[in-house]
DNA sequence: TGAATCTGATTGAACTCTCAACTATCCTAG
DNA sequence: CTAGGATAGTTGAGAGTTCAATCAGATTCA
């Protein structure tokens, strides 16, 4: 209890390598960077627009898509949701009347998301601060370099975390896009 | 409601410059890293060791301090966690009997929260299959260029984030810190 | 000294998310 | 046509986080 060294050695142990001080300094400023940004655009939309990202990133998918409706599946692979967090998130969005449900005719299990005039009004307000705050916090600070730099290391990662990511090469991406 | 054009423009709009479409591209990319990365963590954690991410990053921090313990406000500010979150995640900690909580001496509003044996046997044994995961996941992945360019990235964006993160430049680091 | 203020930490409510059931519908094979 | 299994979505409990309010011990200064 009084000892002033970590249990945790940078050997191998259990056949796992350790990260080495380069490691270690990337990947905490990757965590802190992550934590930070996250909670930046949160705040930013909880707090000029009573919503939180993700509650964004659904009304910001609805609204691109025809009829500003989609599957309650389609928008949960979309964003990578689990069902049951895009059932509780739409059921929210439903209460404050932003999304509205409805029964799917051709498959009786199915139901549709929609998003509500006001949930458009809603969204169209909330966006410039979010797209201002991801502008700030990111694309004014990186090169245009760094973008790439950027690009590509997610991309690398996504490769082995996301099978289905080789995503959205060449779709037609619209601005509201800004979400997720 | 039966409009499939989106509300959304690229042009400008309350002064906001909207993202083109690389800037889109790219941050929906770290968007879905993100938020897939987080939920590898989360998920080995949870599943291995039975505690999420955050409460690594708090045993972690301990078990590096002298006498294996740290004023609550010290642990809040190195892990950039709020004073609430901290109260309620080492309370969490207590309960599982990996931590341990004792007022401090010099100032009677103080705490200081201490990592338990069992603790630290915990922290010992969660340790080796989250750095793998970081490992897998990240570094297994990236070139050591990549490497370096995520590093400058991310101190870019932690230099418009967090001022006080030009942090440890050369601080003796240890390997625990794959924590936060 | 003693009021006003500041600081370290806690509390409880509200909310989101996860996970493990569970319901209802659809599909398929026998 | 019906039993079994797959699919779409929901439910509720449990956990972590945030926020605003609060408490108690320090500090300041008149």
């Amino acid at each position: 209890m009084s000892d002033d060294r970590t249990v945790l050695r940078d050997e191998p142990h259990d056949g796992v390598r350790w990260l080495n001080a380069d490691e270690q300094a990337t990947w905490r400023a990757l965590l802190l960077c992550y934590q930070l940004l996250d909670e930046a655009l949160d705040r930013q939309l909880q707090h000029d627009a009573g919503m939180p990202h993700s509650h964004y990133a659904i009304i910001a998918a609805l609204s691109e898509a025809p009829g500003s409706a989609m599957r309650m599946s389609e928008l949960a692979a979309m964003l990578r949701f689990s069902p049951s967090r895009m059932t509780h998130a739409v059921a929210s969005l439903e209460r404050k009347g932003w999304a509205a449900r409805a029964r799917c005719p051709e498959d009786g299990r199915g139901q549709f998301a929609a998003l509500t005039a006001h949930g458009r009004m809603v969204l169209e307000r909330a966006a410039p601060g979010h797209i201002a705050e991801v502008r700030r916090r990111i694309f004014d600070r990186l090169t245009s370099t760094q973008q790439r730099q950027l690009r590509g290391i997610c991309d690398t990662i996504l490769d082995g975390l996301d099978p289905s990511s080789h995503a959205s090469p060449h779709r037609p991406t619209r601005i509201s896009d800004t979400s997720a």
